[in-house]
RNA sequence: GGCCCUAUAGUCUAAUGGUUAGGACGCCAGGUUUUCAUCCUGGAAAUCGGAGUUCAAUUCUCCGUAGGGUCACCA
């Protein structure tokens, strides 16, 4: 049996889309899981609309999201064998020359060479879909070449999708319609028939497809967002896929395991940023502490006054457990750990009611139990919960712990004061319930 | 408009010719020893319509309807 090849082939004509990302990974998680190879080709034959930038924006995103690739070729450098083919097609009369105007250039001829359409039904296979037909009379005697050595698309996708013995084409539905046309070259030139699968397209929130206006698109998009690139594969696959049980996260190589095309849906699937929110969350979770520390950009933190590696690496787990994306992360809600934070005296009242004086007798009463709290209570969240609680329990939790952890963070949602008291230490809490105090009059 | 594809909650989806139609996101409510977040529990929420086949249809067939894709000397 054949070794299972696959490709992705995106024109360097724009950045590198989520949808061209989803293919590539089909692609990849097909190939993978048949033990196959997964090839990149660049189909750059549109020379005014193909950049080199765009090129190496595609190879570094495809290669960001490890989607790694056995070979990479450029359609421009196979030009030898589409004119082969052009010339083959016609010297066999599957394909003539034709003069006509131009219709990119305004009042020129051009010779340009056009398919026999035999005008037959094809019928395809389709692996999602089964089988799909098409009357080709339709499509007439369509250009495949601009000239005898200028070929067009689907000229060039079939020459090098036989060279490079590709089983399986595997694309968006957008493609579904250039297939008939495709199998039609195939024939007059004698190649066998991949196999073929059209992948439902990725839409925005009107059902249409995922383009620009919808918002960010691209996959610079999403890693300038802070999503990981697990993540980002992991939602990707879930789109318009489902495992035979009802896990949810997986990392690419559970998914090269769990694939099957089989089980692809036919309809196109709305992309979802809350969905992917919850994905990154869990995946952020699994990540070690160096990359969870790569993917915060702690710059602003580390130059606060009382920085510190040993405190911080007690503050970074309570971030991320509150984080969805490293964009989301703000150095605000943990700057207070390294510097002391500036607040309003009126924010220490619970809910903003109540009496300052007893806020302020709260606060003295809490100051001088944990001021009598040794090192080894310091340490330990427990024991320092344990010292005021029941004072907090008869007077009012709110009462008392809100003021306690407001004086502490000088926000109005941080950690809880347990959480907050240990890693800033005895002396800077005390500190900070005195200037409180102070400020109360 | 021609051709083609598709159709289970708001969204992503599971399932079977016979189920209380399952899960997840989101949403709502309650709880987890103050707030936010997390976490837990509970809740609302779906088989596009009409025929046909069948003892039985969400599932198979046909016809509608709706949505989408595509109609280049782009890819």
């Amino acid at each position: 049996m054949n070794k299972i090849r696959t490709r992705i082939a995106p024109s360097p004509t724009g950045v590198l889309h989520m949808g061209t990302a989803r293919t590539a990974l089909v692609n990849y998680l097909f190939a993978k899981k048949m033990g196959g190879e997964f090839l990149i080709r660049i189909e750059d034959t549109d020379k005014e609309r193909s950049t080199k930038e765009f090129e190496t924006n595609i190879l570094d995103g495809l290669d960001w999201l490890g989607l790694q690739h056995d070979a990479l070729s450029r359609q421009s450098e196979d030009l030898k064998h589409h004119t082969d083919a052009i010339a083959k097609l016609i010297e066999s009369g599957a394909a003539y020359e034709s003069e006509e105007d131009s219709k990119r250039e305004e009042g020129k001829k051009v010779t340009i060479v056009r398919l026999k359409n035999p005008g037959k039904k094809i019928t395809f296979n389709d692996l999602i879909r089964g089988d799909v037909t098409f009357d080709t009379t339709d499509l007439g005697d369509f250009v495949i070449a601009r000239s005898v050595t200028d070929p067009l698309y689907h000229l060039a996708v079939v020459v090098d999708d036989e060279r490079s013995k590709i089983t399986h084409v595997i694309r968006g539905e957008d493609h579904i319609s250039n297939t008939p046309r495709q199998i039609l070259i195939q024939e007059a030139l004698g190649y066998e028939r991949p196999l073929y699968a059209h992948l439902p397209l990725i839409l925005g929130e009107d059902k249409s497809k995922l383009s620009k206006r919808h918002g960010a698109t691209s996959v610079d998009d999403y890693k300038e967002m802070g999503y990981t690139k697990d993540a980002f594969l992991n939602y990707l696959a879930l789109l318009g896929w489902h495992p035979t049980d009802e896990q949810e996260i997986f990392t690419l190589v559970e998914l090269v395991k769990e694939f099957d095309i089989a089980r692809v849906q036919k309809g196109g699937a709305i992309f979802s940023v809350e969905k992917l929110d919850w994905i990154n969350k869990h995946h952020i979770e699994k990540l070690s502490d160096e990359a969870y520390f790569v993917g915060l950009d702690l710059s602003e933190i580390i130059t606060l006054p009382q920085y510190s590696d040993e405190r911080m690496s007690m503050v970074l787990p309570l971030v991320r457990e509150r984080l969805h994306k490293f964009g989301d992360f703000e150095h605000e809600e943990i700057a207070f750990f390294f510097d002391t934070p500036t607040y309003k005296t009126e924010n220490l009242l619970f809910k903003g009611k109540g009496d300052i004086a007893d806020t302020k007798k709260h606060l003295e009463h809490v100051r001088k139990t944990l001021s009598e709290l040794g090192n080894d209570a310091w340490s330990d969240t427990e024991v320092l919960k344990a010292s005021i609680w029941d004072y907090a329990s008869e007077v009012g939790r709110g009462d008392v712990l809100w003021p306690l952890r407001y004086c502490l963070s000088g926000r109005d949602k941080s950690p809880d004061p347990f959480t907050i008291l240990p890693i800033l230490g005895k002396e800077e809490s005390l500190k900070r319930i005195d200037t409180a105090l102070e400020d109360i009059v």
